[in-house]
DNA sequence: TATGTTTTGAGAATAATTTAACAAATCATC
DNA sequence: GATGATTTGTTAAATTATTCTCAAAACATA
């Protein structure tokens, strides 16, 4: 039964499984059940189906699931075969790390622009991105369409770029700085990267084990 | 009531406690009642009082909290004050990013060695760490307390890579490839970081808002 | 010291998520 | 084509997480 408003806990889950998907698709599997599929991804075959059955019916009874198929009708959900527009602000050491190595293609975004405040790199081009000043984002966003900007600048600076960008109309956001955005559109979304976040919590589970 | 197994999803709360907690150690702040920071952070009083009690009794009545006192609490729950050790596995541009960026210290970590099977990197030090040849990790685990090793390695040598560690008695894996790790000892911990995952859930968030 | 206000921690109630159960549909084989 | 084995999607039950409520404790002020 397809649903109107899906939890969260479903979409977090949706990647995982179009991971899965594409590995299975690599190893020739043509089709799978929810139970061997919940077998090798550690879950129970009933979340599987249950979390699916938000979306459509993707499966035949007595069958399971045909493999390629269901990859697709994930990978769409999830938009890979958008074409999501993104630009970078901030390119230090992991904007740049960002740029040479992220698969951005494979999740149906393409990077357009870089921005940053140093002269040292305005100019230049990674990886085939060009980076431009800071002073030129207003102009560049009345000229481009931008669904999402990635964050990898300073903590100090985050909520005010955000601040700036939410009124040029962005309402994605991919955040790497460690702190908390906010806006009060609820339609600007916020993605963090927590990182000293996920280390805490590893540090708490080692300790606590 | 100070609670003997604490959910999962309590724990991954912690760490932003912790940082609005700094936060308002910094701005000068003395105080606070559960109904104030729920405002700050956007929760409810119930949820930050219901967290802070499955550790123990960190407030007064008619008082709320002291803000100095639960941040050093929380920072303790969380270990920000052990002396962890840790390791890098692959010195790559993301490696080297976290090497040169992350706060590691401030997180009760200190970064003691990498290891990478390039030899262009091998020999050299980045932010004063050390990076050894991938031969030499058998003999400096042997040797040196390893308490996470992040793994900043491609995805294809992720689980062989962890196997190994893990046959050298490491449990805890802080995982930046984008697989999910296992093993059979339920108390090796993996936390991970999966960008990809990240970015398309905000894809589809943006999508269906 | 008495009085009204604030605020916690705990237990109860509600909401959300996950798991179990099962009828209906398909498959595989004789 | 009939029969038994699979497997789905859905509904129900169980579990987990969050929010509400309130007595008890501490504060603030007179």
């Amino acid at each position: 039964m397809k649903k109107e408003n899906i939890s969260d806990a479903v979409i977090r889950r949706l990647p995982r499984y179009y991971r899965q998907l594409t590995d299975l698709c690599a190893r020739g599997v043509v089709r799978i059940s929810s139970h061997s599929l919940g077998q090798e991804m550690n879950i129970t075959a009933s979340q599987i189906r249950q979390d699916f059955s938000c979306f459509g019916e993707f499966g035949q009874q007595g069958y399971g699931y045909n493999v390629e198929e269901l990859r697709a009708e994930i990978g769409h959900i999830l938009g890979v075969d958008n074409d999501h527009h993104l630009i970078m602000i901030g390119v230090g050491n992991l904007g740049r790390a960002l740029l040479r190595n992220f698969p951005f293609s494979q999740t149906g975004f393409s990077v357009d622009a870089a921005f940053d405040v140093s002269t040292a790199v305005v100019g230049s081009s990674v990886n085939g991105v060009p980076v431009y000043a800071m002073e030129e984002l207003e102009s560049y966003i009345e000229k481009h369409s931008v669904d999402v900007v990635v964050l990898t600048i300073p903590q100090s600076v985050a909520q005010d770029t955000a601040n700036r960008l939410i009124e040029l109309g962005v309402h994605g956001f991919w955040n790497f700085t460690n702190v908390e955005l906010s806006s009060s559109n609820p339609d600007v979304k916020f993605e963090n990267i927590h990182f000293a976040d996920s280390l805490l919590t590893l540090s708490y589970r080692i300790a606590n084990r």
